[in-house]
DNA sequence: CTGAAAGCGCTTACAG
DNA sequence: CTGAAAGCGCTTACAG
């Protein structure tokens, strides 16, 4: 009933070989017979069976993506890229959370097993970090998105989350703000850390300095930052700009000094991280470091795509470029 | 070097036939024999090849899903709720987009002819109803999610616009509201009629109705509402409500009275439809009528799953229920 | 340049 | 209850 190779071989009066050399692109075919056998397999719409080319060649041309969650606000934009990009090439995407616990974990690790795809993309789900080592030791190639800091020993996308830190301390000086307040990510993120470090550098370059009353630790969450706020201003300790580690507190923060009437840009500046589309809707609208997330995604599919075409692996994380997007809550 | 069948055969001592027969746990093997045979698979950690398993029985396991785009606000809730129900029964999603034009299409009525997945679930994207519907004609068992009201001839999950449009109005009326407008969603959307119709209808049962003028098309973005409300306001004709059809135009609604200096809810009230996160993050938040995503998604992902699993078709469309969610712009 | 045959790793009648 | 064999639909040495 399903139009085979055999059909085509028939239809065109050669061998299942032949139509394969042909269907690969392989030389030493005459011309002729080439022609002939395109022909058939046009006339009949034939499409070789994804089960069998890959049984036969012991690939899938099929990547999988492991990420802890979908509906984080970035994650549609660096899904599209790498879906635009493996697409493309005409590989398929298997989408894999980890949102049902341990469960789900085994679930992933079944279809690895099975060898459901030929490579794997990967934002880090919490505690996974071993997990994905080891499968990158068994042979099963390997990108991260977004190491976090981790550094681990597969190649990684990531970004300048130090100069975006740094970006900011400077964008804020430059206004005339001079008492600083951080609403961190969480603390064991090595993205915190640069974003943080990149952040005190440029102030110490303006000779100025970082309260630590006034460094609140957040969860990139909007409430994480709605209580840091709270925390910060419980210190006591003046301050008349907050720079938020990620869009989703900033929006937290925005919110939490409306209440406890600060006007923003007026009393507090106010940037955040990432520049998803939120970052344009509140108000105001909020001054932010741009993450480029859809092309993180598509660099990291076609890093992952040349290794699965034989490229040599990247020993470099790759890193791609932040930029400052100015709005009115930090003009 | 790959844990094959034959090793799990030849350790166990029994047939291959034998393993498949315990794998798939078949009647009629020794339960001695059947231990024996559980042994050693979990020994050696033998998984059945993906591959191998879907040529042999014709099916793979893997459900694809098609979607205009991933980067819509409301996606990840739908796709969450996709992942996590075909999780749980071992299946694998495929994600195809088709966000590179022509070109994308053909690429994924490639993946379709290689039978690259088993069935499909589609967010419709535009123009390609007739090639779906085809597909659902050659066999391909198909579910949509959100049918905009074009009633497809294969099962779909959708909500109660209608409802949610009426709920809209009822809630306007008795918060003393006399002069609606509305900033539509695509003219020949189904969901967009529906929620006019909902809207309209329950206006009439108070008596009320709506001003012509005071209708304005837009096109589910936040520049549509923006640019539908100065529509609005240039038609001279008083209003002091607006049902924005999606949250996003209504963010626009909002940017725009604020702009012509009306204050929400004061001068005029402001209600969404979805619910996505940004609701909850404008200023003042937004009231909307919630569409169930996540169960959307997973609702989508069982249907498909029980026709897979050789339920019959339903043959009317799964219709879930919407809520209205009372926020400040509309109080 | 081309074909026959083996092989990829399973499942499934068919026999016994 | 179990095994030998054919088959799923391709690819790939091996011969010629």
């Amino acid at each position: 009933m399903r139009v085979t190779i055999a059909e085509v071989a028939q239809r065109a009066q050669v061998s299942k070989a032949t139509v394969s050399r042909v269907l690969n692109g392989k030389p030493d075919v005459d011309a002729g017979t080439a022609q002939r056998v395109r022909k058939v397999i046009d006339e009949i719409g034939y499409v070789p069976s994804a089960r069998a080319v890959g049984l036969a060649r012991g690939r899938t041309r099929t990547v999988g993506m492991l990420a802890p969650s979908l509906t984080w606000p970035w994650m549609g934009e660096v899904l599209q890229g790498i879906v635009d990009t493996l697409e493309a090439d005409g590989y398929g995407l298997l989408l894999y959370t980890i949102n049902r616990g341990p469960e789900s974990l085994n679930q992933f690790a079944n279809h690895v097993s099975a060898n459901a795809f030929d490579g794997l993309l990967v934002i880090e789900p919490p505690d996974t970090l071993h997990y994905i080592s080891t499968l990158h030791r068994a042979g099963l190639p390997v990108v991260m998105i977004d190491d976090r800091g981790s550094h681990p020993e597969f190649p990684s996308v990531t970004t300048t989350n130090r100069q975006g830190g740094a970006d900011v301390a400077r964008h804020l000086v430059a206004a005339g703000r001079r008492r600083f307040a951080v609403v961190t990510g969480p603390p064991h993120f090595g993205c915190t850390q640069a974003r943080l470090d990149g952040f005190r550098l440029a102030l110490a370059e303006a000779g100025l300095t970082l309260h630590p009353d006034l460094i609140a630790d957040g969860d990139f969450t909007t409430e994480g930052g709605e209580v840091a706020v709270d925390k910060l201003i419980a210190s006591g300790v003046p301050f008349d700009a907050v720079f938020a580690h990620n869009d989703l507190s900033a929006v937290g923060v925005l919110r939490a000094l409306r209440e406890a009437g600060r006007s923003v840009p007026g009393d507090v500046s106010v940037v955040g991280f990432d520049d998803v589309p939120v970052a344009g809707h509140t108000e105001p609208r909020l001054t932010t470091i741009r993450q480029p997330l859809r092309e993180m995604g598509a660099a990291a599919a076609r890093m992952l795509l040349s290794t699965l075409e034989g490229q040599p692996l990247p020993d470099q994380p790759l890193v791609l470029p932040t930029s400052l997007i100015v709005r009115e809550s930090a003009p």
